[in-house]
DNA sequence: GCCGTTTTCGGCCCGACTGTTTTCAGTCG
């Protein structure tokens, strides 16, 4: 069965190999929006295919990006197992160049060119040739880009995946309060995907006003963490940097304070929702820029001495546009430019943490550490939610240990004031779907998470069935990390997400956002179609220890980036809304 | 390749920086 993400990557090889086959730009352009698009969708398109073959291209034809072409493709791709066009381009371009394309610095036209003149076909053999001469013959490669090359094939060696957020915007957050104590700084604030929240980083983008910016550039070029500046210019550079296990690119963007917003803008993109509001302002007459909306169509307005319409703060900018202020983490042109926005959770709307650990299993709190640490974030109720007997490996609790430890946490809910302390556990979904405790057990806990912990290879249909059968049980509150991915090490299972979310509309049983980074669990776009469905959501920081409960704002930022609002999400309701929700279940 | 309140042709976002050049191509985001 091919998955969308297999269909979107057979679409992106195509456009790879026109690029090698210098075809036109704009074909290009066109099969590297299919690729993405269908990465973006929710539904299966195999799925889609299968149950309506006859009006499968009609469907697919009304999705933005995909044409009449790339629908009658898709269909054969799905129906065949494979695509005559893909087939013939892959006969015509060797699989290792996709590999030397992929080498920051290395385009279409080097890799080509090395390809052709000297058959270099793998990175491999560019590795081997990179000191011969006949290398140095080629156009335009002198002694410095072979030997940014060289250093270009080592950093992509080191930082072989993309960062988690979790890593990532710790490193982000750090640099940027240095920054900003460069004196002369205005405003410095990171933004690229950071700022949209997604989940892994490719690079940390600043941005930055201030009088003094060879100050800044100064600073940002010579920290001790950089080990190769790529660009140093008027107003952006560019370094590499080894930080806290992380190995990152980093860009700096200095700009007059006057243009911030659009700076702003342009900075944080996406690329692809820049260039949708870049054409609206042309239908308007206008061009959009990093240097803020100017009337007209002229080129480079800003060196013309054109005042901008709008340039000092995103608001204006979307304004003037006609239309509303996009929260970052939506701007991914998924249709966010379309209908009202809604307002979106934040931090602070979270009152409740319902998925926690403690010594018990594997935990580093005590249950009053626990309490403590939740009465810290202001939060009203707090689950304590230990891991059940099969998960030997954190000291799962049988169901002995389990009752001993329902009475210590009632004994602390009596003994701690302003915090409801709940009896809860973290029930492994065996891999046939049963539960880990029987049900009247289950029936003496306050909250039950049902989570999937081992058999996470499982195959697609299996996994259904196993999810499903937790969720329609009637004692189960909360699905726990759905899938059991792990960012960057482990894909977790696959199941048929939609059934999911409709057995868990029709059982009321709520779907976990697991804040912690490695997780993310619901990922962003099950968790945005899961919201279409009309799903309860849980936001949950599973905390082992103390610093972990503040990875809430990574589900946060995951639940903004899905359109998730305070009123679908069980943590953020008063107490007692709450707490009878958790008693309807039982 | 895709798209359409200039709709089936003729457009398609916009700018910064480097290195190799003698005025700009290639790459990136």
């Amino acid at each position: 069965m091919m998955t969308n993400n297999d269909i979107a990557e057979i679409f992106k090889q195509i456009a790879s190999a026109l690029e090698l086959l210098e075809a036109n730009r704009f074909r290009i352009n066109g099969y590297q929006r299919v690729s993405r698009v269908l990465k973006d969708l929710t539904e299966d398109i195999a799925g889609l295919v299968a149950e309506h073959p006859g009006s499968a291209v009609k469907q697919l034809t009304a999705i933005d990006g995909i044409g009449k072409g790339s629908a009658e493709k898709i269909v054969e791709l799905v129906a065949n197992g494979k695509m005559a066009e893909h087939q013939e381009l892959m006969a015509q371009v060797p699989a290792g160049l996709f590999d030397i394309l992929a080498i920051p610095g290395i385009g279409p036209k080097a890799a080509t060119l090395m390809w052709k003149d000297l058959g270099i076909i793998s990175v491999a053999e560019l590795k081997e040739k990179l000191d011969s001469p006949e290398l140095a013959r080629l156009p335009r490669m002198g002694a410095k880009t072979i030997e940014n090359i060289k250093k270009a094939i080592a950093f992509q060696e080191k930082a072989a995946d993309r960062v988690p957020l979790g890593i990532a915007r710790p490193i982000a957050l750090r640099l940027q309060e240095e920054l900003r104590q460069v004196p002369g700084v205005k405003r410095l604030e990171y933004a690229g995907s950071l700022r949209r929240g997604r989940e892994t980083i490719g690079d940390l983008d600043f941005l930055a006003a201030c009088d003094d910016p060879e100050a800044v550039r100064e600073r940002f070029t010579s920290h001790p963490d950089v080990t190769q500046v790529l660009a140093r210019g008027d107003t952006k550079s560019s370094v590499r940097l080894e930080t806290g296990g992380a190995v990152l690119q980093a860009d700096l963007r200095i700009v007059p304070e006057e243009v911030y917003g659009a700076a702003l803008m342009y900075f944080t993109g996406s690329k692809e929702h820049n260039v949708r509001l870049r054409e609206i302002a042309i239908k308007q007459n206008r061009r959009l820029n990093e240097y803020g909306l100017f009337d007209g169509t002229d080129e480079r307005p800003q060196d013309r001495g054109d005042r901008p319409i709008a340039a000092a703060d995103e608001a204006a900018i979307y304004a003037a546009l006609g239309l509303p202020l996009i929260a970052p983490e939506l701007r991914e042109d998924r249709g966010e430019l379309e209908g009202e926005p809604a307002r979106l959770i934040e931090l602070a709307d979270i009152r409740a943490e319902l998925h926690a650990h403690t010594i018990a299993s594997d935990g580093k709190m005590t249950i009053d550490e626990l309490a403590a640490c939740a009465l810290r974030h202001g939060y009203h109720t707090l689950a304590v939610t230990d891991h059940s007997k099969s998960s030997v490996i954190a000291n799962g609790l049988d169901e002995e240990r389990l009752l001993a430890h329902i009475e210590a946490v009632r004994e602390a809910n009596a003994r701690i004031d302003d915090l409801e302390i709940l009896a809860g556990a973290e029930v492994d979904i065996l891999p046939d779907g049963r539960l880990d405790y029987d049900d009247e057990i289950l029936a003496r806990l306050d909250v039950v998470v049902a989570s999937p912990h081992a058999s996470l290879g499982q195959d697609p249909k299996t996994a259904t069935e196993r999810l499903l059968r937790a969720i329609r049980h009637p004692l189960v509150h909360i699905l726990g990390h759905p899938t059991g991915r792990i960012i960057n090490r482990r894909e977790g299972l696959s199941p048929d997400m939609n059934a999911l979310f409709a057995a868990a509309v029709e059982h009321d049983t709520a779907l976990e956002v697991n804040a912690n980074w490695r997780r993310l669990d619901l990922r962003d776009s099950h968790l945005r179609h899961a919201l279409e469905a009309g799903c309860r959501i849980a936001i949950d920081t599973d905390t082992h220890r103390e610093e972990q409960m503040d990875f809430l704002i990574y589900g946060i930022l995951t639940a903004r980036r899905a359109g998730l609002t305070a009123a679908s999400c069980i943590n953020t309701w008063p107490a007692e809304e709450l707490h009878a929700w958790l008693k309807s279940k039982r």
